[in-house]
DNA sequence: CAAATCAATAAGTGATGACTTATGCTTTGA
DNA sequence: TCAAAGCATAAGTCATCACTTATTGATTTG
């Protein structure tokens, strides 16, 4: 369990260790497209495209959509939720005044 | 200026990227430690512990303290903050969680 | 039906990265 | 002062990874 955990952090951390991987998810944050669209104002090929979609979806930071020939993906943005968890696991360890500021802040979303 | 924000996470990105440096992260995050002390219950060589703390250094997620022929190494947790910058960039489809990060990072800044 | 489009997979290549052993440099202590 | 300890760097090796071209499968269109 944690270890299933840690095996998609894992997975996370590799994915978005690549720039063009990164610059893809960032890209389809913006909105849903299709392989052929997205490839459009990149430099690398087809397959190197469809390779990091692939990496990505493997990670849960993209989704698929078919629909006839075309592939559409969009970033999942929950994806990023363990990479929140394993970032939000130091807050523990940062200085003080950023705990009471955090204690603050929460009070204020109430 | 944005270039070197985007190099920093890169570097990052990267260092995160590797289990092995993850898991000496996060041992050094539980207090500070000399590299001879880290290398304990480590399967690596000693030189790779160097490597990897070269490396974490490099992407700002650890400081050194030298004392004598001692390393001692600390996690510093505010180099985690270009990372949650980067994922703050995807809050609007976060509702909640983010906002309350983001006031945070905007602290951490100063 | 045939040709073209879209995307994934196969297979191979070069670069990068994580490790090793060997060595050097500095500091400590007997 | 000399040996050992602590750590970094050098250099080489092997695995992994990001890319390429070639090909295949599936769908659309002429």
């Amino acid at each position: 369990m944690t270890y299933a955990l840690t095996m998609i952090e894992a997975e996370i951390f590799r994915a978005l260790a690549d720039p063009t991987r990164r610059a893809v998810f960032e890209r389809l944050a913006a909105g849903e497209m299709s392989v052929s669209e997205l490839r459009t104002g990149m430099t690398v090929s087809q397959p190197a495209v469809s390779q990091h979609l692939a990496v990505l979806r493997g990670a849960g930071l993209v989704v698929e959509r078919r629909a006839g020939r075309n592939a559409f993906y969009r970033a999942d943005p929950q994806g990023l939720a363990p990479l929140l968890s394993w970032i939000e696991r130091y807050r523990t360890f940062w200085p003080e005044r950023i705990e009471r500021l955090k204690a603050v802040l929460k009070d204020m979303d109430q």
